[in-house]
DNA sequence: ATCGCTAACTTGCATAGCAAGGTATCATGC
DNA sequence: GCATGATACCTTGCTATGCAAGTTAGCGAT
């Protein structure tokens, strides 16, 4: 999520589109997430009026929020490598 | 865990202690972790005598075990790629 | 008017992870 | 012979998470 608004500005309903399709995320996972996000003060948001339905919200990172990218960007490198790690180790 | 399992059989506190080293994963979420394993017939137990403590339940993969193995493995591997992907794209 | 798409959101249930605590075995030191 | 510390097993209780399913509403086209 984060590494996606690091890119440009989004709204939930496109970020679930995306989700799905990449990694089968739903929007009962997004919505919800989404407002943790808020609540933890990573993102902002602000209405933008849609000619094609009602008018989306978009989220934008906060400094806080691209500071816990870098953060967490990292770590999950860290994680991944671990576990391939893990992978590759023939035995 | 199936991975670890696939290079050799090991034993609960063993696997613990790696995983605590490599990804911060506790005993806590290994024990209940070995039991879903083996209900879900992914592994099967056999106890080994230690001579530095009590005996050691080793767990073994089925060939259940390992096919699942397998299938999570290109799972795994799908879902980092679309991740990494997501961090890469520049914008 | 109603259908279908966009877009927001909630509810309820099941699952997972973790810190913390509990029990037993064995070797070593006192 | 008994206390300590390491090894090794396991459970309990809480919290967080993910998801399917359902809800509401705006808008355009049939």
């Amino acid at each position: 999520m984060l590494a996606l608004l690091s890119q440009q500005d989004s709204y939930a309903y496109e970020l679930a589109s995306r989700l799905a399709a990449d990694v089968g995320m739903g929007e009962g996972t997004i919505y919800p997430l989404m407002r943790r996000l808020q609540s933890d003060g990573l993102v902002r948001t602000y209405l933008v009026e849609s000619t094609s339905g009602p008018p989306r919200k978009y989220y934008k990172l906060t400094p806080a929020g691209r500071s816990a990218y870098t953060a967490q960007k990292a770590e999950w490198l860290g994680f991944v490598d671990s576990i391939n790690a893990a992978l590759r180790e023939p035995r």
